[in-house]
DNA sequence: TTTAAAAAGGATAAAAAGGTCTTTTAATCT
DNA sequence: AGATTAAAAGACCTTTTTATCCTTTTTAAA
């Protein structure tokens, strides 16, 4: 569904937002330990993540990364959209370049269906959303 | 969604339960052109859906793909599961080994959602509903 | 101001996915 | 039987994804 550095990404990202709201920055290290993913490449998805302005990052001794106040809102498509771009959302499930209403594909009007719920899904669901949840619930971040 | 292998795999299942229909063999080149994708990748594509004897080869002039009729009520869930086994019908959203009811990552309930609407899709959907469909309406298995 | 902590950036490596090419096997037709 | 046609099989190549390592930059604290 997603590539692993999507699936890191949305942990990492997810696990931040949740100590962001505990007021706690958060290291690499501490990151890739708690969302138990390889620490180098999670490194890099950070990086991703930070220049596209969705979690910040602190340099320097007390520095790491964090959410801020008004980036809680960031839906999850927004995140995925960085990390694996809109094919999940608007590709055809056979592959096909063009494939639309006009000229579809066999799967198409079942397809855009199922699409469209995932996006709507990801869209829904915010760093807020899913943090407020997280306390509540028994939600689990690794293996 | 699906590899490319996967695409490629169901576009030409469904040209060759197609041309099954009206009593065709077709042979590999005819396939990878009116489905457009490569030969020589699209002929391992077929030697895998063949050993898991979702459709037939002959060999020698004449010779051929076909998809026997016994055949024609295959599950797209079936071909996907031979091609790209079945993560994207139970794995986790996130990426997480074990995730389920007792211990769900924070998208598990509704992840479950997505999946099994696809799943439900992809098992409903045989070849021969397909092709049934591909005379009737207007669709594509070409870019 | 030196030291140390922490992220950024760049080069490189390993693994997987995607794809090609050549030889072998099987079937059909003179 | 021999020639020809077509898929099977296996070796090989290329690109992308996943992952690591090392150096540089930034910055807080002693």
């Amino acid at each position: 569904m997603f590539s692993k550095s999507c699936e890191y990404g949305l942990r990492a990202a997810i696990f931040i937002a949740q100590q962001s709201k505990l007021k706690n920055k958060v290291s690499l290290s501490t990151i890739s330990e708690e969302i138990n993913s390889p620490q180098a490449f999670t490194a890099k998805i950070l990086q991703q993540l930070t220049r596209n302005n969705i979690i910040k990052s602190i340099k320097g001794p007390y520095g790491g990364f964090m959410v801020e106040e008004e980036k809680m809102s960031t839906q999850l498509s927004e995140i995925v959209n960085v990390l694996d771009g809109d094919s999940i959302f608007t590709g055809c499930g056979l592959g096909l370049k063009q494939c639309d209403a006009s000229a579809p594909c066999p799967l198409h009007f079942e397809f855009v269906e199922i699409r469209e719920r995932l996006k709507k899904m990801l869209e829904n669901t915010t760093l807020i959303s899913i943090t407020d949840e997280l306390n509540i619930e028994s939600t689990i971040l690794k293996p």
